[in-house]
DNA sequence: AGCCTAACTGAGCTTAGCTCATAATTATTT
DNA sequence: AAATAATTATGAGCTAAGCTCAGTTAGGCT
């Protein structure tokens, strides 16, 4: 079986992908509205639109949206920079910063779930590699891409 | 920073996904076309649609779709199983394996890029750390979940 | 003043899943 | 044999998470 290493990576990320939907359901929350929060909460200055994309690695557009339905949840507030009229700053909310202390223990028990096959040191392993890839690519390419399909 | 391991995990599956987004593009394929037909192609004997889904991991009326786009591509063919006139055998056509042939290596590449910042021994232990953890789920949970939300 | 760029968002699309319901067949009871 | 149950595939329709393109508003520069 030539299972390429692609194919075993997507694979798993959909299973990651599913255990974090059952988890977060319940909580009213999608697997990217999580992600946002956790940026969101975890940065201690302002936060810009722009800049929150940039970390989540989309385009500024959808992080739009993720910001809607954050901000519908009362978890976020979107304010205007005093400092720059264009910008608007997203701000964490009370309730915001006790969703994401509660979804960061769900997050890791899906990871686990899905990684329980893994010794300790071997998921310490992953993490450096993984930590290796994200480091070389967050300069360079592999930033969202205009597809501009025909 | 607390990067957790399941958001490493899906920012490198993401980046991969892109790259091959725009390999297969020119190909008229999607990724998760050139997974299926990977498949189809790969296996010797008949393969019925709820063969096909098993091994994609996804629900059988997802891989209906994803046939009904590789026959219309003309990569594949669905006839009727002589043994069970329920089920339908999904086979390649000779068009089919010509482009797997060609998807294969352009899968390989697109992982290569995206991994690039691995040694070989670095890619050789990743593979077999996500072989453990594919290996392990194969078997039990983390099928495709009836989700049905309110 | 005039022009270019940056920041954000409305409108609308695609991919890749999913559920639920239904038709046809096969298998299993009674 | 007939009735009931389970399988197999699919039509209809939804959601999540992206994306592009166009437009508005605000700053920066000459």
């Amino acid at each position: 079986m030539e299972n390429d290493l692609a194919d075993l990576f997507l694979r798993a990320a959909k299973r990651i992908r599913r255990h974090q939907v059952e988890r977060l359901a319940p909580l009213g929350l999608t697997p990217a509205q999580s992600r946002a929060l956790r940026v969101i909460v975890g940065t201690d200055g302002p936060l810009r639109m722009t800049d929150l994309a940039r970390r989540l690695d989309i385009v500024p557009r959808s992080a739009t949206t993720l910001v809607d339905a954050l901000e519908a949840d009362g978890l976020v507030t979107r304010e205007p920079d005093p400092a720059n009229r264009r910008s608007l700053l997203v701000r964490p909310t009370g309730k915001g910063r006790d969703v994401r202390a509660t979804i960061t223990g769900t997050r890791r028990e899906a990871a686990r779930e899905v990684l329980s096959p893994l010794s300790d040191e071997q998921r310490e392993t992953l993490r450096d590699l993984l930590t290796v890839i994200d480091g070389a690519a967050a300069g360079d390419a592999g930033r969202p891409r205009r597809l501009s399909g025909s």
